[in-house]
DNA sequence: AATAAAATTTAGACTAGCCTAAATTTTATT
DNA sequence: AATAAAATTTAGGCTAGTCTAAATTTTATT
């Protein structure tokens, strides 16, 4: 079994190799943990004596397909988690994230499963992100982000970048979520901020920055 | 905050004390908590620089009232956690502690009070035992171990003192729930064991051993 | 009241995780 | 290729929680 402290390591590890490189850094690693380089070198050979990272010392490190699966299946608890929370209980989605952190840890494999069933099944969690299955596989996200589509583009929102409260409450507040049809009217030559309408109904003015948080599909 | 260990042994002391004593012993706690009296005595010191614990050298422990609120308010998450699990998944009454255990110790007030809420504001556990309220009051149990009554009493089961797997599924294996009816047809005289019929249907015989593990109340 | 037994605490050591400061290695720049 | 800068690791130390063995205190028994 595995401390809650190393759960965590591993799940960095994997959210910070998930997109881009092949290794991650120590350094990478001790800001998103919000911890010390040196912490994270005790820790990194920790991990690679219980096989569940490749690391050679200076060379930065990628996860065996042990850690991999270790990475996955907190992942998958955190979402079920974020899931159940805004579906059967009263939370919303800028809500769930600290508490999920801490369920994600919680050992149980009966327990996941009743709620991934309670849930039925779900694919993705609140935030739009794909919940990985119990073997850790996990259904690739073709959408892009907004700031990627042109004037006239019709599109669907199906996710988004930044996850912090404070973002996903501007969204609340501007009458975007998670399954909204948005239209590009416009898209300003100076700034390259966006005027869209949501569901054929609203017109809203968003910045560039916001645009490139929104993940869509064309419709 | 206090961490997950120092909850643990609040809770401990709050239920060795719960029924007997005034105080307890450092022994006590130890063989409760499955560790060895040295790391009690370490802990106490702690417990007792924080205010949570009364004590003094040798003397035994009692909690504070600041102490019995934080064992009390773990105590109220453990059965909330368990009814949760047998109420809206599905686990059994015999599986449901050692999960218990752990969710008991997620941090967050807005969660056990939505998981309260969807519960519907439950009274007891799957167990009988009372659920504490958010101020930690707590409802006297006028139960009685089903030991102590005589032929023709008609009772009704509210709950357990052995709380293990073992004897809880012996309770379903013999058709013995919470709520159900029971009345005592003959007490054996050589060794008390007991004839029971369950809901005016079933005769069973039980053990005196049995008979102190079950709570019930007269009809 | 003295002594033996039991309970409890203290001493000293260990592991997990974390830290700062120093040493080492890698990478970038001249 | 040499040197400077950045990244990483190591050294040494700290806290929480645990343990064994030794010392101390309380309780039980003579
Ligand atoms: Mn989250
Ligand atoms: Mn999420
Ligand atoms: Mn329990
Ligand atoms: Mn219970």
């Amino acid at each position: 079994m595995n401390s809650h402290t190393e759960e965590n390591y591993l799940k960095a590890i994997y959210k910070l190799i998930e997109h881009d490189t092949d290794v991650v850094t120590t350094n990478a690693i001790a800001d998103k943990i919000k911890t010390k380089a040196a912490s994270v070198s005790d820790m990194l050979k920790k991990l690679a004596d219980k096989k569940l990272i490749n690391y050679q010392k200076y060379q930065g490190v990628s996860l065996t397909p042990k850690g991999q699966k270790v990475a996955l299946n907190i992942i998958r608890k955190h979402r079920l988690w974020e899931m159940f929370l805004v579906e059967k209980l009263d939370f919303k989605w800028d809500e769930v994230h600290d508490v999920a952190e801490q369920l994600e840890h919680i050992h149980s494999d009966k327990l996941i499963a009743e709620i991934d069933k309670f849930l039925n099944y779900p694919k993705v969690d609140p935030h739009g992100d794909p919940i990985p299955d119990v073997n850790g596989k996990l259904q690739l996200q073709k959408s892009k982000s907004l700031s990627n589509f042109s004037t006239g583009d019709i599109l669907v929102i199906t996710g988004v970048v930044d996850h912090s409260p404070a973002f996903l409450r501007y969204l609340d507040k501007s009458g975007l979520a998670l399954g909204f049809e948005i239209k590009i009217k416009e898209i300003i030559e100076f700034d390259k901020s966006l005027q869209i309408m949501i569901n054929k109904k609203n017109t809203l003015f968003i910045s560039l920055e916001v645009a490139k948080n929104i993940l869509v599909i064309t419709k």
